[in-house]
RNA sequence: GCGGAAUUGGUGAAGUGGUUAACACGCCGGAUUGUGGCUCCGGUAUGCGUGAGUUCGAUCCUCACAUUUCGCC
C-alpha cells in the first residue's frame, strides 16, 4: 500500500499548502510534524501513545538499524511496521545525516562514505545502493536518497561539488530502488546559495522522485534567515503536487516559517531530547523544569493542553521526576512536547484554511518570544 | 580520668608558609533542529573549629580551649 499525497489548498498570502496523505485506509493532513524514532522507537513512547497524541508519520534511521539489529532481522520480523508494532506511515532517513555527524570529509568518496561504527569501532562503507537496499528491506513507506549533508560553514566550491555528487548518488539510488510500495524522495542541498539550491532542486526533479526533501538546513545555529532563504530557494523549484520535507527542522518558529515557504513535512529530535533534559515547550516559550521556581508549582505545564501529561500531572511532580532521573519524567515531557508540536501544526492548518497564517505567526511570536524576538 | 587522632563549602574530600583553596557529588543557571551517549557548558568556600602567638606574611608552624572519634582504666 503506497502512500498517496494530494494537494488540497494553497494559502492566499503565503506559499503555505494544505494537503492530505492517504495511507492504510486513513487520511492524515499536512503540514505535519513527524516525531523521530531513530532506533525503531520514539524514545520512551509506545505506538499507542503516539496515536493518542495524533502523531502520523514517524521517522526511523537506516544507519542505526543497519548496525543494530540489522536490516535482515527487521525483514524477517515482517518489516519495520510489524517489528515495532506501528501501523502508521514510517519514513526512514538514509544515513545521510550520519555523514554529517559521524564521518570526516576525507571519508567521503564517489563510491560512498566510510564510517567508524560507533558501537564497536568497525570500519563500514555505506553507499547509495546499500542505503536503498537497507531501506527496501526495512520496508518503510518513504525512503530517503543517500545524500551528503555538509556542515553549515562549507565553502561554495565544496558545496558545489557536494551537490553534484549528491545528485549522482540520487540517480544511483533510484536505479537501485526495488520496493514498489515504498516512496523514494530526492534531497535538495546547496547551503544558502540560491544558484546551488536552484541547480540541486531542478536537477533532482528531473530524475523524478515521489517527493523532495530539503537537507542541510538544521545545522546552522547562527542564522535563521539563512535557513529560511534555503527553504525558499528550494521550494521555488519543486513541483506543487509532490510532498516537500524540511529535514531536521522542528523549532516552533522554524516550522511556521517553513510552512509559509511551502513545506509540508517536518521532523526533529528536539521534543524528545528537550524532554529528557527537563525542558517543556509552551506557547509562552520554552520552560526549564529544572529551575527551582517550579519546585512548588502544582499546575500543569499548560492548562489548556489536552495531552496526557497536562491532564494528569503538575510541573512540581514532573520536575521531581526529572531531578531524580526517573524515566517517567522524560516520558511525560516527551508526550507533552510532541503533542505541542502536533497541536502547532493543527493550528497552522486551521489558519491556512482561513488564509490567516501570517496573523497566526505574529501572534505566536509575540507570545512565545515576548519582546526579545530578533534580538537573539 | 589517661593517651592518641581528627576538625577545610550543602556533602565526600585534596592541598600549600606567599598572586584567583584541587577534584567529585549536590545545588543554581544555560545549551540542545534528518538523536551514539539521562549529554555538553558555565556558576557555586572574601574563607580552611575558636582564641592567642611566631612570622614581612598563616588554612598550613606553636600554645590553649571546644567538638568529634579511637584505645586504656
Amino acid at each position: 500500500m503506497k502512500l498517496q499525497f494530494e494537494l488540497q489548498k494553497e494559502e492566499k498570502n503565503t506559499k503555505a499548502r494544505l494537503g492530505t496523505i492517504h495511507y492504510g485506509g486513513k487520511i492524515y493532513e499536512t503540514p505535519m510534524f513527524m516525531p523521530v524514532g531513530t532506533q525503531a522507537t520514539v524514545k520512551t513512547l509506545s505506538p499507542e501513545e503516539l496515536k493518542e497524541m495524533k502523531s502520523a508519520i514517524i521517522l526511523s534511521n537506516t544507519y542505526h538499524l543497519w548496525l543494530r539489529p540489522g536490516e535482515d532481522i527487521v525483514k524477517e520480523a515482517g518489516g519495520l511496521h510489524k517489528f515495532m508494532n506501528y501501523d502508521g506511515p514510517i519514513l526512514t532517513d538514509s544515513g545521510g545525516f550520519q555523514v554529517f555527524s559521524l564521518a570526516k570529509p576525507k571519508d567521503i568518496t564517489e563510491e560512498g562514505v566510510t564510517f567508524k561504527n560507533h558501537l564497536n569501532g568497525d570500519k563500514l562503507l555505506l553507499t547509495p545502493e546499500k542505503s536503498i537496499e537497507i531501506q527496501n528491506k526495512l520496508d518503510s513507506d518513504i525512503a530517503m536518497s543517500f545524500d551528503e549533508c555538509p556542515p553549515a560553514n562549507a565553502s561554495y566550491s565544496y558545496l558545489k561539488q557536494s551537490v553534484e555528487r549528491t545528485l549522482r548518488w540520487a540517480k544511483r539510488g533510484k536505479i537501485a530502488h526495488q520496493n514498489p510500495n515504498q516512496m523514494l524522495f530526492g534531497i535538495v542541498q546547496g547551503g544558502y546559495y540560491e544558484d546551488l539550491r536552484k541547480f540541486s532542486a531542478t536537477e533532482t526533479v528531473k530524475l523524478g522522485f515521489d517527493g523532495y526533501s530539503i537537507g542541510g538546513v538544521a545545522n546552522d545555529h547562527e542564522s535563521k534567515e539563512n535557513m529560511y532563504k534555503a527553504f525558499s530557494y528550494s521550494t521555488t523549484y519543486l513541483p506543487k503536487e509532490k510532498l516537500r520535507y524540511a529535514m531536521g527542522i522542528g523549532e516552533p518558529i522554524d516550522i511556521i516559517e517553513g510552512v509559509i515557504r511551502g513545506i509540508d513535512l517536518f521532523d526533529c529530535v528536539s521534543p524528545t531530547r528537550l524532554a529528557r533534559h527537563g525542558h517543556a515547550l509552551t506557547k509562552d516559550g520554552q520552560v526549564n523544569l529544572k529551575n527551582a521556581k517550579y519546585k512548588k508549582d502544582f499546575t500543569p505545564i499548560e492548562s489548556d493542553c489536552d495531552c496526557y501529561a497536562c491532564k494528569n500531572y503538575t510541573k512540581a511532580y514532573i520536575k521531581h521526576l526529572i531531578n531524580a532521573s526517573e524515566t517517567f519524567g522524560a516520558r511525560l515531557l516527551s508526550i507533552h512536547n510532541i503533542r505541542f508540536l502536533i497541536r502547532l501544526t493543527e493550528e497552522i492548518r486551521e489558519s491556512i484554511k482561513t488564509d490567516t497564517l501570517l496573523e497566526y505567526k505574529e501572534e505566536f511570536i509575540k507570545r512565545y518570544y515576548g519582546e526579545n524576538y530578533g534580538k537573539k
